[in-house]
DNA sequence: AACACAATGTTGTATATACAACTTATAAAT
DNA sequence: ATTTATAAGTTGTATATACAACATTGTGTT
């Protein structure tokens, strides 16, 4: 083989990406969310009221992830949403008092990741993403 | 919020692998087969015949996960296994066959990768994952 | 040898993701 | 305005993953 196996870009970044999930992941135990749908009603703190598709293009999902999410989201009553086709989604109250104890968490968990990274690491980071896009 | 949202480094990390992962996939169309099964019958190639924790252990994934892949590549007659309870798995011959015709592939979505990567993104994903080990 | 404990494998459940098929709504073309 | 094409949402199916519960096998202690 012309390259060592060990070098797949496809299975260590699979593998990156499971590390970093689980940090994130460990700290959302007493929470009934996951990390994407973290991520997701943090958008949505950012960018108020918004057509569900905006949510994917900010966030790179697919439509169909998304669409699950929201329904699951909207179960738990941490969102809301209007009964268009395509609805415009919101945080509700409870969603958003949820994003108030969701963020201290979550940035305990970057100042984790950061200080294993480093700045050089964040630096690595972003390079990969202009160079994969 | 102290951090960005867009500096998440787990949905950053996400979307790395799933575009990593559609470079392998768009290659992998002809065949019955996923990235994550080729991987493990890549280190099935390199390995020989090994126990079945052997595989986990080399690509960090979980128990159940290659219990069920072991499954769907016995199902297609791609691996062998004892059958006794902790199994030894080992290709098949139909499995090396396969594993003949996807090294090919395999190289050239690395050659891809590395092209948009370049020496320096190699680098990145390397300091990447060592500060995140 | 008998028991306890640790490691490994399997299975159930839930979400993440991709992709295809289908539905519905919007935009474009005539 | 009607038709056509495009975009967006939903749902089905399959795999990836995590985690928990359980089964099985080894190991170690006594």
């Amino acid at each position: 083989m012309k390259y060592d196996l060990q070098l797949c870009i496809g299975s260590r970044l699979r593998r990156l990406s499971r590390i970093a999930d689980g940090h994130f992941r460990s700290k959302l135990s007493e929470f009934n969310i996951t990390e994407n749908q973290m991520t997701i009603l943090f958008v949505l703190n950012k960018m108020g009221k918004v057509e569900q598709g905006k949510i994917g293009q900010e966030l790179v999902l697919e439509r169909s992830t998304i669409s699950r999410n929201i329904k699951l989201l909207e179960k738990q009553n941490y969102i809301k949403r209007t009964s268009d086709y395509r609805p415009e989604i919101e945080l509700s109250k409870k969603g958003n008092e949820l994003v108030q104890n969701l963020i201290p968490l979550w940035e305990e968990t970057m100042d984790e990741l950061i200080l294993k990274l480093g700045k050089s690491g964040l630096t690595h980071l972003t390079e990969l993403e202009n160079s994969l896009n």
